[in-house]
DNA sequence: CACCACCCCTGGACGC
DNA sequence: TGCGTCCAGGGGTGGT
């Protein structure tokens, strides 16, 4: 489960093998895991209404162009090659990005760069979608400016601009990415508990200091998480198989019926936004405070 | 507009 | 051992 720390991980990694190579040859197995440019953004294949999809030429898909950088926002990890297209890898649920000369099961997007390198997208779920764009330029407006800023780095006065006006549970507003872009399940949990903030709290209920200890929470959270090369639950790796450490690290999540680290009772368990929530009843007390 | 249920998909865990 | 069932959830779509 791909979350922030899972993409910068594989940033991080696949920077100093890709920048600078150039890629000789793109081969495409499922076509319906590419949005081309006019496609629909959320990729032909998921929508109902079935769209034809739009003709795929492989240098859409960077053949013949060298890699010039790598750029993250939130979830999204974007290839740019400079003066020509650039692409944006969304990993889904089960989505990775690996370097090797064997083939990986499911894999959709195999690149074949200068030097004998094998980049290879591969997802068994098929959530992911790698979508084609002219430019990085547009990239960023077409997938990133719907985005909200990217949690990261997230400032208190960022955090509470998304939550003004909203009476939607904290932890439901952490997931949607229009309004901080980044954060998934796992590190929504964390980032609660960390900052002692009951998950169905409304999120303009919590106060400007607790909003300040959210945000220091999530910055943390996901720098920690990077440092130990991110979570691996099921899929998740690194572009050489190795798995993240950070899951040895959870406080909350996957945890519910164990002790709290920090108080000893049961951590609950309960649904909020479709998604399972764990958290301590006792350290995140479901106060409404005033405003 | 804000919010939420639903859907896409498959591997792994678990019960019998 | 094997098979059926449930669950995980990112994010778009459509309905309320």
């Amino acid at each position: 489960m791909p979350e922030l720390a899972e993409v910068e991980t594989l940033r991080r990694a696949l920077a100093p093998v890709l920048i600078g190579r150039k890629v000789e040859r793109v081969v495409v197995r499922t076509r319906s895991i590419v949005a081309a440019p006019g496609d629909p953004l959320a990729g032909f294949s998921r929508t109902r209404t079935r769209v034809r999809p739009r003709p795929l030429r492989r240098a859409m898909l960077l053949e013949g162009c060298a890699i010039r950088r790598l750029e993250r926002h939130g979830k999204q990890l974007a290839v740019d090659t400079g003066d020509g297209p650039a692409i944006c890898v969304q990993l889904g649920m089960t989505g990775g990005l690996s370097i090797a000369e064997a083939s990986r099961p499911h894999e959709h997007v195999i690149w074949l760069l200068e030097g004998g390198v094998r980049l290879a997208f591969s997802d068994a779920r098929r959530f992911g979608l790698i979508g084609c764009h002219t430019s990085f330029e547009d990239l960023r407006e077409r997938r990133w400016a719907s985005l909200g800023p990217d949690a990261l780095t997230i400032r208190a006065e960022q955090l509470a601009r998304a939550c003004a006006g909203s009476g939607r549970p904290i932890k439901a507003l952490l997931l949607d990415q229009s309004a901080l872009a980044g954060v998934g399940n796992i590190y929504a949990d964390e980032s609660l508990f960390l900052a002692g903030i009951n998950p169905t709290i409304p999120a303009d209920r919590l106060s400007p200091e607790r909003l300040r200890t959210l945000a220091g929470a999530i910055r943390r959270v996901l720098r920690d998480a990077i440092r130990a090369g991110g979570s691996s639950i099921r899929d998740f790796r690194t572009i050489d198989e190795a798995p993240g450490r950070y899951q040895s690290l959870h406080r909350v999540y996957a945890r519910a019926g164990q002790p709290c680290v920090r108080c000893g009772s049961t951590l609950e368990s309960r649904m909020i936004a479709q998604r399972r929530t764990v958290f301590c009843r006792t350290c995140q007390r479901p106060t409404i405070e005033a405003v």
